[in-house]
DNA sequence: TAATTTAGTGCAATCGATTACTCTTATCCT
DNA sequence: AGGATAAGAGTAATCGATTGCACTAAATTA
């Protein structure tokens, strides 16, 4: 009585055939009502439950989108899946994660994982460009599964994508900066093969142009998105014959760290250095010295991708969607960084 | 060119069948090495890809595990559903996550949508008892679906579990206190149908008995896990005659607002208040002041559960396990409870 | 009343992969 | 050389749900 009920289970015991139980419970309108009524109740009787795997083979659709990121346990992914997650369950999709560690071989994997398991359609955060990647990646595409890039994305055709405008943020952060008097302003920039990193810099530099500041590559630092790699970074700032009096971070865990070390050398914030996070992880606003930070709604993110993707799936017209979002950063200006 | 290739296009393109294509790609021993090159290099150059929902169908195995969580972006149940994913990805299996909100409707609409979804286990941590899911998670027992509960568990048969030692680290966490000289402990509580703040106030009340402390129900209050209604607790204690000089809090959030109000009212911490956390949340460590906490082990209590998974799907006996895997809790001591 | 429509079901193929069973050959042994 | 065995491949059923087409009987129309 555990093992699995059929609909043939339920056509053995009504004595019809199974077709008429399948019509029944879809309510398909040439069914008597008579019939359909004790279907369902037999169905609820026997306690019977549907069989998606069926279904989803004999539709195509598996009712499942892949998620991949890099890492799951950070707050901006975690977010984000929410986000997707919330958009996607009312309408009957599941959502499959997996995670790259920011490795390549894994991240292809995955991929081919996902299209092996009819998976309708793939949210990516990408890890890694390389032309292993740019392979399985056009996979995608050419499978017609539909493919759509948040935050860390890559310009490809057919290929919508969900982002913030990480020059805006660039440019928006290093001008507040500049706005509390920094003159001498850092940028702890991370893996420059990814668009976001590419334009939060050159944010910063043009904000540093239209402000009469020159752009000094010293000052430019790549940094792992921790906080020893911050710290690290500032020492060897500090190591520089001039060292910067403000600092802006692609990076809320490495301005975490450039905060220690300063304050352990005795280094007043935002006094002498203001600092400027990115990602405003939870922390940012917990801290005592609170941390100004980019907010880069990472709910709204998932929300929009979830969006984006039920778009190119009823998109009955031969004409492939390309969406591009960009989402707003929004400043989260903190003790960090304010000096008045 | 685009649309999928399945094993009947390679026979037909050898001139075999689908049947001797399938064991060849299966590496079946009664199959030439010839034909299963050709078949192999033939997959290959055809972009053949395994639809794993036919196969699912065929062997009653949807290598998906499906994840319950009250939600995904707290550090916590990322860091779970990372260890999970990670334990399970290299033995081929996909991870459904679902969330719940705390809300018991959308628990049982997940566990019904998971079975429907013939997942091969579902890993959950209960967001809420009640009769309705009660029925509902009995239907997973029932369906011989392997159902394994992490942190947040209830007590049934059949049912495995992992989880971390509350009582011990409810025990642990209020010893420091005394030690620390505290005399009137608080305790802020969870929804206390669950488990796990039963037993973390259990092993509170039997380290204030072990070491001659009176426990005072006016100290333990119910308080959702957020910085708000840790204010709000502290607010209510210090309008008790005789207000705490110790808070073991079952959230680290309320503990942050617990902390965040008390200095506010110029109480120093740990000088006239130690408090102590749960959850061992990132920001707890990064603060300057930083807070003792109970870690709770998160990677290791996924990787747990999915091995307790694993095992439950390889075991071919006919008796059921039911294993409880209970994790040790780990202080860590910070200032916030450090006197000394 | 005869002809035609319609409501309600059944039949059987399909989605793609797997596998127990059957059937050819080729090889082996005495 | 004749019969036994094995190697390699084909046939067809199966997993569960869906659906175009066919069919029967009742209802409608002329």
């Amino acid at each position: 009585m555990s093992d699995k009920v059929t609909i043939y289970d339920i056509a053995k015991t009504l004595n019809i055939t199974a077709a008429t139980v399948s019509r029944a419970l879809n309510n398909n309108p040439k069914i008597s009502e008579a019939t359909r009524l004790l279907v369902l109740e037999t169905a609820a009787k026997m306690n019977y439950k549907q069989n998606k795997l069926a279904q989803s083979l004999r539709s195509g659709k598996s009712h499942n989108v892949g998620v991949i990121v890099p890492r799951i346990d950070s707050n901006f992914f975690a977010s984000v899946i929410r986000g997707i997650e919330e958009e996607l369950r009312p309408v009957g999709y599941h959502v499959i994660i997996t995670q790259t560690n920011e490795d390549e071989v894994r991240q292809s994997e995955n991929i081919t994982a996902l299209l092996n398991a009819q998976v309708d359609g793939i949210l990516m955060s990408i890890s890694n460009v390389s032309e292993a990647n740019d392979h399985v990646i056009n996979n995608v595409v050419k499978q017609n599964v539909p493919l759509i890039f948040f935050d860390r994305k890559k310009e490809m055709p057919g290929v919508s994508s969900v982002t913030i405008n990480d020059f805006e943020a660039g440019y928006l952060a290093t001008k507040n900066l500049i706005e509390q008097g920094c003159k001498r302003i850092a940028h702890l920039t991370g893996d420059l093969s990814l668009e976001i990193f590419i334009n939060r810099k050159k944010g910063y530099q043009k904000a540093l142009l239209d402000n009469d500041l020159v752009f000094n590559e010293d000052y430019v630092l790549q940094t792992k998105s921790s906080v020893d790699a911050g710290r690290q970074a500032v020492q060897r700032l500090l190591g520089l014959n001039t060292p910067p009096d403000g600092i802006f971070s692609s990076s809320d865990f490495a301005a975490l760290g450039a905060i220690q070390e300063l304050r352990e050398r005795g280094i007043k914030i935002p006094k002498d250095v203001c600092v400027f996070g990115f990602g405003n992880e939870p922390f940012t606003r917990f801290m005592e010295l609170s941390i100004s930070s980019v907010d880069q709604s990472p709910l709204e993110m998932g929300r929009m991708a979830a969006k984006v993707f039920l778009e190119q799936i009823n998109n009955t017209s031969k004409v492939k969607i390309e969406k591009k979002v960009v989402l707003n950063p929004e400043l989260q200006i903190r003790k960090s960084s304010t000096r008045i």
